[in-house]
DNA sequence: TAGTGTTACTGGCTTGAGCCAGTTCTATGA
DNA sequence: TCATAGAACTGGCTCAAGCCAGTAACACTA
């Protein structure tokens, strides 16, 4: 709507972080260079170390910067965004490639998938879960499984499974991580839950100190959060995950009738 | 995968920050009302001002709190989260409310819609929409028009339509923002585009600080970008618009088929 | 030549002080 | 009683200085 006169008076923090920023932007430094120390910027800039280190900071926020401990702020490599579709969850998909919908579309966008199950249990859960599987919130009612994601070796997101319990119970989809060819989705199919539909309700927000910590986020780079529910022909909903998917690598594509 | 011992060693700084949280999340402290100043926090924590300030500026990184010059830091009011689906560009809901898919899924959830036209002509179009319409990204081949949305008075989104020029040459498309009953979609149809799927391409990032000031948007939210490309029964794309959506007032919620 | 210890770098964080600029409140005068 | 000006509040930002803790480089000894 308006223009800014942006350098009317300008703190030198935020100039010295233009100034940085326009080096990075324009080549000059590039991904994996180290920044002049925050005490070689104060005294070149003429500025207090404070001061460059405010700057520094700000271009930590924007994700354009890491600073470690120690060592030096380096200019971030800007990973190339993946993008996920509706289609991974198809029986095509699942049939022509015998691999999970996250491996399946890592590798179909020519990168290195791993996934670990890190915790499986039966649970709980949560309300919003509850309601969308039609499970009670009260009962140990469904098994949740705890997936962390990889690619090229770098945590780009965490996925909570959860499903009924009589749809798990005595079934390798309550028990280990060792689910065969096509994965959980082809054992859904095994117990007669065809996925045919899906939900996806998706938000952003920056992540929790501990959500940052486990993805081993940069700063300044949300979450995008996907709830994902599973549904047969029937619409009816037999699995749920919650994905935080980093927002610097993840993003999603999905083409849809509009009056489904 | 681990648990970290949080309080050995913590800088007095984030030891305020949590405090701080503390009495907001647990409704010591409301929205709307005024945290003490920098100055009194110091004083009453023994901490220096900068210390105060910088564990304020924790919470304001958050989204927990806004600070504003001279008058102090405010609990931030959490909006309550807008849920927009692939339904609202049906020709059912169109024609049931007569209005654009905006308007209808904002007074669905119970709020007050606005919109404002701010821009329109004839333009060349970036080269990531050329693509998508089939276009040339060399020719002033689009009408773009550009959106503000409110929710209450609040700027929420802002959407940027592009339409190839054959389509919207001699029609309204092109021109004022006076586009009758059932808005965009219903003068697609008149001429021969009835939106049928929809392609939505979904990331989210941090704002610049133009689009922050734009959206007036407060520290620590992200924006949702969301990349529609509306296509009609021949799956020919016929429209495209981008949206950044604040993240704190709006979600996406689409169920599809899996193998569309 | 390799290992270890020390030095010198790095970022993390705090302090006390100060000044600038925006907002609010109070007092005074018309 | 109302309006205006000044005082006192508020956040924004910088400065100089210092100490802590992590990392890297260098020198010395076996």
């Amino acid at each position: 709507m308006g223009v800014t006169s942006r350098h009317v008076h300008e703190p030198a923090s935020r100039r010295l972080a233009n100034e940085l920023r326009g080096q990075i932007v324009g080549g000059d430094l590039s991904p994996g260079d180290r920044l002049p120390s925050e005490r070689t910027l104060a005294e070149t800039h003429g500025i207090a170390r404070n001061t460059a280190r405010e700057a520094v900071r700000l271009l930590t926020d924007e994700g354009l910067v890491t600073a470690e401990h120690g060592r030096g702020a380096f200019v971030r490599a800007q990973p190339r965004l993946l993008r996920f579709g509706q289609h991974r969850y198809s029986r095509k998909v699942r049939e022509e490639t015998g691999l999970s919908p996250f491996h399946a579309e890592v590798i179909a966008q020519g990168l290195t998938p791993n996934a670990v199950l890190d915790r499986i249990g039966r649970v709980q859960p949560p309300t919003h879960v509850a309601e969308r599987l039609d499970v009670s919130p009260r009962t140990k009612s469904v098994v949740e499984r705890v997936n962390w994601y990889f690619v090229d070796g770098e945590p780009v997101q965490i996925g909570t499974t959860y499903i009924p319990w009589k749809i798990a119970e005595g079934t390798e989809l309550a028990t280990g991580d060792n689910l065969g060819s096509g994965d959980l989705y082809a054992r859904f199919e095994d117990q007669g839950y065809a996925i045919t539909y899906t939900r996806e309700e998706v938000t952003a927000r920056m992540p929790t100190r501990d959500e940052a910590r486990d993805l081993r986020m940069p700063g300044g780079v949300p979450l995008l959060v996907v709830t994902h529910t599973g549904l047969d022909a029937q619409r009816r909903p037999f699995e749920l995950t919650e994905f935080k998917m980093r927002a610097d690598h993840s993003g999603l594509d999905y083409t849809m009738k509009v009056d489904n």
